[in-house]
RNA sequence: GGCCCCAUCGUCUAAUGGUUAGGACAUUGCCCUUUCAAGGCGAAAAUACGGGUUCGAUCCCCGUUGGGGCUACCA
């Protein structure tokens, strides 16, 4: 059974890269019908963050990515809960667990009791820098504290830690199944605080346990953590345990390349639904950074993401975070949408630009009215954020400066002529035919029969609707304005340039 | 400094021991056209460098360079 995890630490929002990594646990659990979970790993007790926890849930969410177990949101989506029954989920839940394991390890020599201060600790890596050296605990409490002491000077109080006795023999050895394998030194590996003085464990120590009890199959998590792995290897050799498999995934970077952060950029997700992103646009496009299926084809749905998803095809180089390419993917999305998914997607950015009053999407009528003026902009705009300022011209007749009437190939003389000519010609119409498509074919054959140039018409019958140099077609925005606005916003233009 | 990882157009990437090194975004030209957007057809643009191995390397090996990560009682 393929079980796979995500495990964020609650410091913040949930990350870009992060919203990646859960993406590919997720993609390669469902893939192969196994399980994904979310783990919080809250060990740290002072970048804890409130309501990151949450924070980090309803990004995941919104991505729609769901856990089959572990932290997960309750029903209102506005607090925290917990599925499964190999729980608790949540670290700061679980001291009682790292302690017995701790104790294990103490008892069978592999970890050791360390009573040494952090000036010391600081003063010795100073040395080692100085000397060139690699960086590392020198063992000094295990060489020179016998067990019994230790234990003594435990009971009585004194603050001290729990390390990990590295062997500094031969080297470690595994398999990535992203960069193949990978060999470390064991000398190299340093004998690691696996209990904090504040007696929570340190992530290394409850990775393996809660891996290994979660039965978790195969990690995937950053490349950050391959120098660490020989540490989390060496606790499953001691402990007893056959180790998940590991797949480290390249970072996401910055457009100099450096590995991706807030200073140049928004990196949460929560920054890019704020925008006006959709969610499916941000996941297709965080998926193909660092992974391609091969083919020629870049719009996949999750759906489509879990069955072409493999980890043999994830590339080891790291990918620059490039957000033209994510417009570009919204703007594809965004085309796919129906009338009324957009007004769905789109509401709240409506309201909140107080374009629109709430309580009208009650309003059948009103409503698909609103889907249709909202149709006139979705290839136009690339996030939903853009969208209450470019409809905005819909709502209120549009002021404008009268010159903007004149076509570049016309003439102020033919505006005078041609509008009233024209108003004169609409008001003929009838409502029935009040629609794009008969409304073009209706007036182009009304030009034509006039020998009026093109331009010369639609330029500032356009104007006089949007009151914009760029804005959709007069016959779009004709149809959604309906005849009784037309004809008022057509006196409006007579009266501005007679 | 030490250790580890990585390297194809500006960016995301595909491909192969022999290809005109393919696609997408961005850039740009033309077409369509009432403006914008969209769309259509084009253009420009890459195998970091140096050695090997080989009949032949972008691909395999070594080195160099460059980039990144780790080097915490952070994850």
């Amino acid at each position: 059974m393929i079980r796979t995890r995500f495990a964020p630490s609650p410091t913040g929002y949930l990350h870009v890269g992060g919203l990646r990594t859960a993406l590919y646990s997720y993609l390669f659990a469902k893939k192969q019908k196994g399980k994904f979970l979310v783990r919080i790993e809250d060990t740290d007790r002072e970048r804890l963050v409130a309501d990151g926890t949450l924070n980090i849930l309803q990004s995941l969410d919104w991505a729609g990515i769901v856990q089959d177990e572990g932290v997960c949101l309750a029903k209102d989506k506005n607090q925290i809960d917990q599925k499964g029954d190999r729980g608790p989920y949540i670290q700061s839940e679980r001291l009682s667990i790292y302690r017995k394991y701790a104790e294990e390890l103490l008892q069978k020599k592999a970890a050791y009791y360390c009573f040494c201060m952090p000036e010391r600790l600081e003063e010795l890596r100073d040395q080692q820098t100085k000397n060139k050296m690699p960086t590392g605990y020198d063992q000094h409490c295990l060489k020179t504290i016998p067990p019994e002491e230790a234990q003594k000077r435990v009971k009585a109080g004194e603050r001290h830690v729990v390390r990990l006795a590295m062997p500094k023999i031969g080297e470690t050895v595994f398999f990535d199944l992203i960069r193949g394998e990978v060999r470390i030194k064991n000398e190299l590996v340093d004998d690691q605080i696996l209990i904090k003085s504040d007696g929570f464990p340190t992530y290394h120590l409850a990775v393996v346990v809660d891996d290994h009890t979660m039965e978790i199959s195969h990690v995937i998590r950053g490349e950050e953590w391959i120098s660490s792995t020989p540490k989390h290897l060496q606790l499953y050799l001691n402990f007893g345990w056959k180790p998940p498999e590991f797949a480290h995934l390249p970072l996401l970077l910055n457009t100099d390349k450096s590995k991706l952060s807030k200073r140049q950029g928004d990196v949460a997700v929560v920054d890019y639904q704020k925008k006006g992103y959709l969610p499916e646009a941000l996941v297709n496009f965080v998926a193909f950074l660092g992974w391609n299926p091969g083919g020629e084809q870049e719009i996949f749905g999750l759906d489509e993401l879990i069955k072409a998803f493999s980890l043999e095809k994830v590339g080891k180089g790291g990918s620059v975070f490039n957000i033209e390419k994510l417009d570009w993917f919204n703007k594809e999305y965004l085309k796919r949408l129906d009338p009324a998914a957009l007004l769905k997607r789109a509401w709240p950015w409506l309201v909140e630009a107080k374009l629109i009053d709430e309580k009208k999407l009650e309003d059948k009528k009103y409503s698909d009215w609103l889907a249709r003026v909202l149709m006139l902009e979705r290839e136009r705009v690339t996030t939903l954020s853009e969208l209450p300022a470019a409809i905005r011209f819909i709502f209120s007749v549009p002021d404008y400066p009268v010159e903007m009437l004149v076509w570049k190939k016309g003439t102020r003389e033919e505006v005078k002529k041609v509008i009233p000519d024209l108003l004169a010609y609409l008001e003929t119409l009838k409502d029935i035919d009040w629609h794009t498509k008969t409304l073009e074919d209706n007036i182009k054959t009304w030009i034509e029969a006039n020998s009026f140039q093109v331009g010369s018409v639609l330029w500032p019958f356009r104007v006089a609707l949007s009151g914009l140099e760029k804005s959709p077609g007069p016959f779009e925005i004709a149809a959604v304005l309906g005849k009784a606005e037309v004809v008022t916003r057509l006196k409006a233009a007579i009266h501005k340039v007679i």
